[in-house]
RNA sequence: AGGAAUGUAGCUCAGUUGGUUAGAGCAUCGUCUCGACAAGGCGAGGGUCGUCGGUUCGAAUCCGACCAUUCCUACCA
């Protein structure tokens, strides 16, 4: 065999599985499944995904393999916004507008770009080994989707539970469309507070002073408010003030919102264009003023000067103009959270339109207790709190969005401005008796992409057609995800699945922490620090990856910036680590913490374990290619030593399916990882191999290690595969049929269970003496710098009788590992040679010193293993010495500590006893 | 402002229901080409478990306060 080298053997593999459709649900079984968080139809894999996938595909294959009927269903997202602005971004390249195309041919083009770009994230989650089932593939805007939203709009809104209104919403002026609150991110930024004096109407000379960060919206006041208990104002209110600039009179009103500490403690009230201030102006029942456009440029209910004008164009000559007419009283620094589209980036404004919303409450309240009753356990349990947090303040959901691409809103309006829900608009002019000639137009807004990904896990299997599939594999048995999508997704998906088919859409909702780079800085493309998972696959040179980095930057200036700090990490850019490295990694981190740290060493840590199971199966090979006869043979020996290994397998197989069971990823891996490095291929190997070429030992027992080491590889491929999918397949498939069987693959063959008669404590305890053994002279030969290949002669003294039973029985094990000239136990009485000690439990490990060993190193050698001993007998002394101690403490804990008191004394006498007579030579 | 989380070796993290000599990987130091593996073997050093209190026979672990860091939600115009 030659080297492990990932590329080589992970990609056939995958064709070959999806070909032979293993990915397939097998029909038999009790059903498991998992619903995919559709990524975007039109995007790429990033890291969070890879990790997010990762993990679902560990549990989806360790599942398909304990002989669930698996199902883990494939699906793509429409992403309405980020959509729409990719392809308005290339049509504009050609220099065309959506407008030039009309609404028609612009989804058409969309369409094409889904069809051009749909592809990639299938091609790299395939390259990541995901057993996705494709040939279910769902998309939120193809037919079946399409259906069960028209069906769950139509419901809603025939039960109330939809509804239309002019609301205030966030309103993207470059997008032009409606936005929900998750889809904006405020910012500090810094910016002033200006400070406008309004006079008074009736009292010429008088005025008030009111503090603003965005002085245009002063052209909509239609209040000012105060605290109504502030003492400095009270005689104010009631009485009227002149909005400068328009000239409107306005009402001076009374508002606990009003905080006195804050600025003058005079608010000028905008309910046109703001949040607070709409509520205000509902409590007061102020006149709303619109004062902008779509495109946030001042309308026509301003004065003459300022229309047309952009809203910042505005800002400038309204501070402008006041000062001019003396009434900017002062400007201040200060910052302030600026809200801004998440996709477009631009200060989004709150905008009066008209809307649709979904009345929320009665969603929410049976998905609040669905959580609050154990129907949907979060994992970890803490994360539950975002879901309350957000649930129980939830607002109505607003639904509509003014864009192209998306499910039509089915509305359809007639002439006069009524309106009419429906399946359809034959459907719609059957059931509202409207002949041919009365016209209508359906609405133009299509839904929040949400509210088709709401429905997703029924959505995909059928609904509303009553399919087998719906029955199997409804409700879904786990949901992973981050914890942003909580708000966004989960909530959505609960509520609507509570409501439509009245049964959670999972039972278990697992929050992974967030990706980030080496020093904890979330990955993004502005800061230029993000990795593509496949680079980290295939690999990728350093010119490319900076020219990745620095490609369509929003901030191009930034480029140079990232392309020195991208040079200084990679200097030699990213090799090739391979799939199953680098999902090992995710699985090596994937603790309870809220972030995890993305760094490239744990995947070269990983590859390098990869490598260690690669040459270990090798070796394996060399002994099991050919030897068929001892491999089918009933005439074996199993030694301690093989029986060891077996009752250590019990344990990682325990260890790694408690992991699994509690979705602790990190904790299977390094159970996975521990077993193979540290017992398998560090002691196992070692000590099979003078079984397997010895002389001495019987030809049973020679059949026995051979069939041991046979069988423990091919669990161990198995125990591994859901982890390292491609690795264990390559090896499994070059073991003997012998020795796997005569199975197609090992993605379909049994998972491991334990075996409790397997677990054998004599043994366990057998190997345990022998690894002593073995440390202790390792430890003397190390410290002592001795070279290994030199052979030393090798004593035993002050051992009880099962030391030497064990020292006999285990020689030829021990031969090799400790390479001794000889072997010598020492009688009672017998003198000892001055040498250099380590303990195994009672009995001493000696090796003369003579010509060998530096009596100076010796004695440091010795004084440190006392002072170690010296402190640990201090600290079990003084516990025993405490008397309530041992009369509160479990029996057994005491006599724990008496034992190792007792063990302690009899090792410091012999370790004293050596020193004294190292140091009187 | 409200809510939450985290603080363990130089770095990144484990540490189940309180009882281990507090562990691992990476990094560091020494050493070795011994037929699976230098992407390796063997050996070693490195920690007052953020600080101070409390509960307990016993605390990294439970409770409180404080300090530090991070995130979320709402924002003061």
């Amino acid at each position: 065999m030659n080297k492990y080298t990932p590329q080589d053997i992970e990609q056939s593999w995958y064709q070959k599985w999806e070909d032979s459709k293993y990915f397939a649900p097998s029909g038999t079984g009790e059903s498991f499944s998992i619903a995919i968080p559709p990524p975007n139809v039109t995007g790429t894999l990033h890291m969070g995904h890879a990790f997010q996938h990762s993990l679902v595909d560990s549990l989806i294959r360790y599942k398909r393999m304990q002989g669930y009927n698996t199902l883990w269903q494939m699906g793509t997202d429409h992403a309405g916004i980020s959509t729409q602005m990719v392809v308005t971004e290339q049509l504009a390249a050609e220099g065309i507008k959506p407008s030039d195309l009309g609404r028609g041919a612009f989804v058409e083009k969309v369409w094409d770009w889904k069809e051009e770009s749909g592809d990639t994230i299938s091609k790299q989650l395939r390259r990541l080994g995901a057993s996705l089932h494709w040939e279910t593939e769902r998309f939120t805007m193809d037919e079946g989707l399409s259906k069960a939203v028209l069906e769950v709009f139509v419901r809603l809104y025939d039960e109330g539970l939809i509804y239309r209104g002019k609301r205030l919403v966030n309103w993207d002026p470059v997008l032009k469309t409606s936005i929900s609150d998750l889809e904006v991110v405020s910012e500090e930024e810094s910016g002033s507070l200006w400070h406008f004096r309004y006079p008074l109407a009736d009292s010429p000379g008088e005025y008030l002073v009111v503090a603003t960060t965005r002085p245009e919206t002063m052209l909509g006041d239609t209040a000012v408010a105060v605290n109504p208990n502030d003492e400095r104002y009270k005689h104010l209110v009631g009485k009227t003030a002149l909005l400068p600039l328009v000239n409107r009179a306005i009402p001076i009103i009374a508002d606990h919102y009003v905080d006195q500490e804050f600025g003058s403690g005079c608010v000028k009230i905008t309910p046109g264009h703001d949040f607070n201030d709409y509520d205000i102006g509902r409590r007061h029942d102020l006149e709303i003023i619109t004062i902008l456009n779509e495109d946030a440029s001042i309308n026509e209910n301003a004065p003459p000067k300022y229309r047309g004008m952009d809203r910042f164009e505005a800002r400038t000559a309204v501070v402008a103009d006041l000062d001019a007419l003396g009434l900017l009283d002062k400007i201040e620094d200060h910052t302030l959270a600026v809200p801004r589209g998440e996709r477009s980036g631009v200060v989004v404004e709150p905008f009066l339109s008209d809307q649709w919303f979904v009345d929320i409450k009665p969603l929410a309240d049976p998905a609040i207790k669905a959580v609050e009753e154990g129907d949907i356990e979060f994992i970890p349990k803490n994360t539950e709190n975002i879901y309350f947090a957000w649930m129980r303040n939830i607002e109505d959901w607003c639904i509509s969005r003014q864009l192209w691409w998306g499910h039509r809103i089915p509305a359809w309006y007639d002439d006069e401005g009524n309106f009419y829900v429906g399946r359809s608009e034959s459907e719609v002019r059957e059931k509202h008796d409207l002949p041919e000639d009365v016209n209508l137009e359906q609405d133009a807004d299509v839904l929040d992409t949400w509210f088709s990904s709401a429905l997703w896990t029924f959505s995909t299997l059928g609904w509303p057609d009553k399919t087998p599939e719906l029955e199997t594999f409804h409700s879904t048995d786990i949901m992973i995800t981050g914890h942003d999508i909580i708000s966004l997704w989960v909530s959505r998906m609960i509520m609507m699945t509570l409501k439509f088919i009245g049964e959670v859409p999972f039972h278990k909702v697992y929050i992974h922490g967030l990706v980030t780079d080496a020093d904890g800085q979330k990955m993004s493309k502005s800061k230029g620090n993000g990795l593509d998972p496949l680079d980290i696959v295939n690999g990728i040179s350093i010119d490319d990856l900076v020219a990745k980095r620095t490609a369509n930057l929003m901030q191009p200036r930034m480029a140079q910036k990232i392309e020195k700090a991208t040079r200084k990490e990679y200097p030699d850019g990213i090799m090739a680590f391979g799939t199953d490295p680098l999902r090992f990694t995710f699985f090596a981190i994937a603790s309870r913490t809220r972030t995890v740290r993305f760094d490239l060493k744990r995947v070269e840590g990983y590859r390098n374990f990869c490598n260690k199971l690669w040459n270990a199966a090798n070796f394996v090979m060399t002994h099991v290619e050919n030897q068929d006869e001892d491999l089918n043979s009933s005439e074996i020996q199993l030694t301690p030593v093989d029986e060891w290994i077996t009752s250590e397998f019990q344990n990682v197989t325990t260890a790694v399916c408690f992991a699994m069971e509690t979705y602790r990823f990190d904790l299977a891996a390094k159970a996975i990882y521990e077993f193979i490095w540290d017992e398998f291929c560090d002691w196992y190997l070692e000590l099979s191999k003078p079984i397997l070429n010895a002389d001495t030992i019987s030809d049973a027992q020679r059949r026995g290690t051979r069939q041991t080491l046979a069988k423990t590889m091919e669990a161990t491929l198995r125990l591994a595969h859901p982890f390292l999918p491609f690795l264990t397949e390559e090896l499994w498939q070059k073991l003997p049929e012998s020795v796997r069987g005569s199975g197609e693959t090992i993605m379909l063959q049994a998972y491991p269970a334990t075996d409790e008669t397997l677990i054998n404590q004599v043994a366990q305890d057998d190997i345990a003496w022998l690894k002593k053994v073995v440390s202790g002279v390792r430890n003397i030969r190390g410290e002592m710098d001795i070279s290994p290949a030199k052979e030393i002669p090798v004593m035993f003294a002050n051992g009880t009788n099962e030391d030497r039973e064990r020292l006999d029985r285990f020689s030829d094990l021990l031969i090799p590992l400790i390479r001794p000239e000889d072997l010598i136990w020492l009688e009672p009485g017998e003198e000892k040679p001055l040498a250099a000690t380590a303990l195994a439990d009672e009995m001493e490990i000696l090796v003369p010193m003579a010509g060998l060993i530096d009596k100076e190193a010796e004695l440091a050698r010795l004084d440190k293993e006392i002072e170690r001993k010296q402190k640990d007998r201090e600290k079990t002394e003084k516990k025993i010495g405490n008397p309530n101690f041992v009369e509160k403490a479990p029996e057994e804990v005491v006599q724990k500590e008496r034992d190792k008191l007792k063990e302690l004394d009899s090792a410091l006498e012999k370790l004293n006893q050596q020193r004294m007579s190292v140091a009187s030579i």
